[in-house]
DNA sequence: GACATATGCAACTAGATAGTTGCATATTGT
DNA sequence: ACAATATGCAACTATCTAGTTGCATATGTC
């Protein structure tokens, strides 16, 4: 299983966001098609299509002479729980903070 | 600005996401509280922060002797979106696809 | 003023990362 | 069989990262 701190290394990278943006069409594309147009050399992308698997990000299946490389969306989705559950905790601490400041102002602004 | 690439950098290691975790509450805390219970030094845990904080996760204010930490929750946002709308290319591949499949298989099972 | 607290700054180390180049291997098409 | 294609493996370099230690500085507290 993969940390979740992992999910977001694997995402840390501008020419790996990319990868996994042409990979979110949920099709697969071959390692080279991947590797082309990224301005670095296809071992240079390589390496990156392999920190992307090792951390489940996608998964590599040889077919042939070439292999297929699909986005695995189960990372992502946990990567973007991970995000919500913080927002959660961030907006309940707001509205405590709203009410409190309410409670507050009620009593100074109409006192009698 | 930040680009989402950096903003999952902050997040790709498990003590700042444990630093982003107990800030999540809305609260501020101070450098020293937040670099306790972590396994490591203070200094370790302050570059940590600096991470953090050259990312825009996180907000340095210093207060008299001591440094209030915030949480930025907008970095945080725009990551869950980046990946929220890759899901959302990702659902559309799946929604055409099942319909392809249906439209073909509804042909090879109901010849006449 | 003396002391404790909260933090900052700098130097250093070990290990990881991103990138390159060169060459080897397996598969497909003619 | 030959040539072209798609990929893998290894070595090497430069830079970044995570962590440490030691010391300095500013702010409260008594």
């Amino acid at each position: 299983m993969m940390t979740v701190a992992e999910t977001f290394r694997g995402l840390s990278d501008p020419i790996r966001l990319e990868m996994v943006r042409r990979l979110s069409d949920g099709s697969s594309h071959t390692i080279g098609a991947l590797s082309d147009g990224l301005g670095l050399t296809r071992q240079g992308a390589r390496k990156h299509l392999q920190v992307l698997a090792d951390v489940n990000l996608v998964s590599l299946q040889t077919k042939g002479r070439q292999t297929e490389v699909k986005l695995d969306p189960i990372s992502l989705a946990s990567a973007k729980t991970f995000i919500a559950e913080l927002e959660t905790r961030w907006e309940h601490r707001l509205v405590a903070l709203r009410e409190f400041v309410e409670k507050d102002s009620s009593i100074s602004t109409h006192p009698h």
